[in-house]
DNA sequence: TATTGTTATACTCTATAACTATA
DNA sequence: TATAGTTATAGAGTATAACAATA
């Protein structure tokens, strides 16, 4: 059966985005590298817009609960974020720290500084892409 | 210094690109899990659109050159692509076998169906992303 | 001597399973 | 008994360094 043009051109969409998601891991560890510092603590720093409990966290970087744990541990050892019980003792809610919260900006501007995503569009292709990656984030 | 508006933005949408990195690439591993095959391969067998030699995958997959040949290896093993030397004799040139070609098809729509990027946008949605990333792709 | 690829080894990222503490 | 997190361990993915063959 020949695929439908539908059929190719999602193909090849696919094939385009696993591209794009390669450039833009590339870009993020060029970013960060720059620091010192790990691609995976990186992002959850980013993530930590505000203070999360770490179950929290684990869903939001879709890996597991454990994992967390160790980026946590690490947050916490380079004092850039703090562990402290919730309401619910079983809970432990993640603070950035100032310092942490200084590493949060800065990685952002780096990142974003690095970016092709950024650097190879227009502003108002970033709006676009803002738009359609905002579809794609929050999809089922 | 308070971040300008572009600043901000940049990094918020630096943050939804990772975000949707991660999307893709779980997307994307649920696809190919379907067919019992390793995702990095999964990524080899979707760039082999010609005949290519070794070093070039690695310029595409941006790893490196030791990591093509395992990868090749098990591409081999596995009866999907042929290694042979080229016309200079130090470069090996891999071919997708019919089978890798079959394989190669099927990973392409598996991939196109799993996807969130194809699934949460519609058919225009999707042709300014093709546009937007094509860009991201090709940066310098 | 420079380039292409291979081999052996080691490191980073992440998950699984068993466990502890609180609910 | 169910849930949040931790610990120990194991596996996948990938790089580094030393090497071989060809140019």
């Amino acid at each position: 059966m020949t695929p439908s043009p539908t059929q190719a051109n999602s193909s090849e969409l696919a094939t385009l985005v696993v591209r794009a998601s390669e450039r833009v891991k590339s870009d993020f560890a060029r970013a960060v590298a720059v620091f010192d510092f790990p691609p995976p603590l990186a992002r959850a720093v980013l993530l930590l817009d505000q203070p999360a409990q770490m179950g929290c966290l684990a869903t939001q970087m879709s890996c597991d609960q454990s994992y967390i744990t160790r980026l946590a541990d690490d947050l916490v050892k380079r004092g850039l974020a703090t562990r402290a019980p919730g309401a619910d003792r079983r809970v432990q809610v993640l603070t950035l720290t100032p310092a942490g919260e200084d590493l949060k900006a800065k990685l952002a501007t780096a990142v974003s500084r690095e970016s092709s995503v950024v650097n190879a569009l227009t502003a108002t292709q970033q709006s676009e892409l803002s738009v359609l990656l905002s579809g794609i984030v929050n999809a089922p």
